[in-house]
DNA sequence: GTGATTTCTGATAACGTTATCAGAAATCGT
DNA sequence: ACGATTTCTGATAACGTTATCAGAAATCAC
């Protein structure tokens, strides 16, 4: 027996638009023109209802908007994790904060969605109009998600991209740049044999963008200025395999002046596989890294010079960009590529 | 004139029960029954049924069920942020992923709410079945969201925990233990004059549970002890804090030979205060902060002995108090309090 | 074999909202 | 001053689902 308020009874059930509509002295649709926006509604009526909708708290009921196959105002964030107990490891998981502050603004809901997501329930949520717009995260070269959307048009957005970028809307971490700006600044500072930690090979092979573009800036910025390559890929989330890959790096080319990180847990683990051969940083080697801002960078002694990129502004970005492709149906697709910002801290130094 | 897939038109509407029903040659009704695991259903009928199910690929349209009164399968998140521009400082966004990864698994939804939340829509929310239960973050000790679902009988579960906790579900940050953890290590070590720097005197004012039980357990543990005390109110977010309320702390008390701090990035400050003024961590002054895990700690150098729980740990679980609150009508209330975990590094040592 | 129970199924009516349509009132053009 | 247009409003039906009820079929008790 689910316990009650019997006390006060009639104040369990919500205030509908239809006790809005009688406490205003018009109908029913009227006031659901009025929350609609839409045109041909008289000013005195639509001050009436505004009044009766404070007075009485009225909330819209957002499923019951749904439910007639109307806008939704929910948008839905996926993010192809295999198995949800890695959820916690997804870097990608610093993108929620923005993402759910945009939503908040424009008044839209936001799912989560890391469960299992098939062909046809993905496709069932846009029929059912459960959302009006998915964002999606870690999007691979060739996408079975984007291929799906793009051929039913329905409305997505990326963060991230995939190989055929043709009318589809996205924000990205600019890769190939942030390359050419880290080698930028190094080589200001006289470095002429630079090395690279980068992603895991098996990230590569999943055509993960980012692995497979930070290894191109590479190759692209080394042949540029025509110095020799040496990287090596690793895995991103200790420190002790930064630490394992530099000393690779050390033996493979102990000539090495600067190494570039795309993690800042590997770049502290470089520091210290640097200190244990007698290098110190800055001094004998400069070590930078490349990845989203936070506190992270400034607590590493010494602090890293970083190249950085807000996980925040991104995936605001990435929600806002979702609500106007919404609103306006006839908007061009927006493609943006962000280049991290240089923060220069204690980890570089010129060569002497 | 929005795009439609018209080369396929009947494949842009969802299937609905009624589709089943009709494939299996049943009522919807029947169908319903099946789907709700209701008693009076015949075997060969529930095949039958299932059988439609797959063959149609049928999802069921989670917002038309909400509208008839039933489950929503909704969970809620809360966090009074006062101004949600300040939702990505917020250090309980790290309580994200565990609650949406428990969600997914019982199959729930999950809405963030950061938008502001009246008592009004709060009651709303509940009458109109567009959640089922709400998890609390940010209890204060005297909390109006709790007061008003109390009062309701709507169901709810805090990360955190107010004053009166009669018939009340949570899980919480065991500080008081935690300080005394702390303590524990640190006098083993040898350590007698103990300062600490915690929340900001703000929070306290706020009643916000931490800042107050954290200064509480300081207070209970010098006492303990018969320790002097010496603790300073400062803020968390920066490095730079965590090294002028050291220089305050150095000034005040010069004879202390360890610091308790309640984040890992003024800890990271503290190191760097004690070093401006000759004292080296660990061999001079022992430094340990209380918080939450990560890869934080071990980047500092020297790496920080620590306090650990994990969000994710804590918040889902805090997810599953929820769901089992919800199908269990007439379970006991979960008062859980949880003990951080200690993680020795290189900060802390004994003193000489 | 009769009546009473149990098991199963389907009509029907809601839930709160919006789209469609048609009609009423106000405004306009001449 | 008249019809034509524009502005405003309300009936009605529908969205996909579940609760309620009542009736049919099967089982049970004696």
């Amino acid at each position: 027996m689910p316990k009650k308020n019997t006390l006060f009874p009639n104040q369990n059930r919500a205030v509908t638009i239809a006790d809005v509509a009688k406490a205003a002295g018009v109908s029913v649709p009227t006031v659901s023109r009025i929350l609609n926006d839409k045109e041909y509604v008289a000013e005195e009526t639509r001050q009436r209802v505004h009044e009766a909708i404070r007075t009485l708290g009225y909330t819209p009921h957002t499923q019951a908007r749904r439910l007639r196959g109307g806008i939704s105002k929910t948008l839905a964030l996926h993010h192809p994790i295999e198995s949800p107990h890695d959820l916690s490891n997804v870097i990608e998981t610093s993108y929620f904060t923005g993402i759910a502050e945009a939503a908040s603004e424009k008044e839209y809901f936001i799912n989560f969605l890391v469960s299992q997501l098939t062909p046809e329930s993905l496709l069932n949520m846009y029929r059912s109009s459960q959302i009006d717009g998915i964002i999606l995260l870690q999007v691979r070269m060739d996408d079975w998600r984007v291929n799906l959307l793009r051929e039913n048009n329905y409305p997505f957005v990326m963060i991230g991209r995939c190989a055929d970028l043709n009318g589809l809307t996205f924000i990205d971490l600019d890769f190939e740049t942030a390359m050419l700006q880290a080698f930028d600044h190094l080589v200001k500072l006289g470095h002429r044999n630079i090395a690279f930690l980068t992603y895991p090979r098996s990230w590569r092979k999943m055509e993960i963008g980012p692995a497979m573009r930070s290894l191109d800036g590479y190759t692209i910025a080394q042949s540029k200025y025509g110095f020799p390559s040496s990287y090596r890929e690793i895995g991103l989330n200790s420190v002790e395999e930064g630490f394992e890959g530099t000393l690779d790096l050390l033996h493979e080319n102990p000539e090495l002046t600067a190494i570039i990180t795309v993690s800042h847990l590997t770049a502290a683990g470089s520091i210290k596989a640097l200190a244990t051969r007698g290098r110190n940083v800055p001094q004998d080697c400069s070590v930078m890294s490349i990845g989203f801002g936070g506190d992270f960078a400034s607590v590493v002694t010494p602090s890293l010079t970083t190249l950085e990129w807000s996980p925040y502004e991104i995936s605001y970005q990435a929600a806002i960009l979702m609500t106007e492709k919404l609103t306006q149906k006839d908007l061009p697709p927006q493609q943006i590529l962000v280049a991290p910002g240089l923060v220069v801290r204690e980890s570089t130094k010129a060569v002497t």
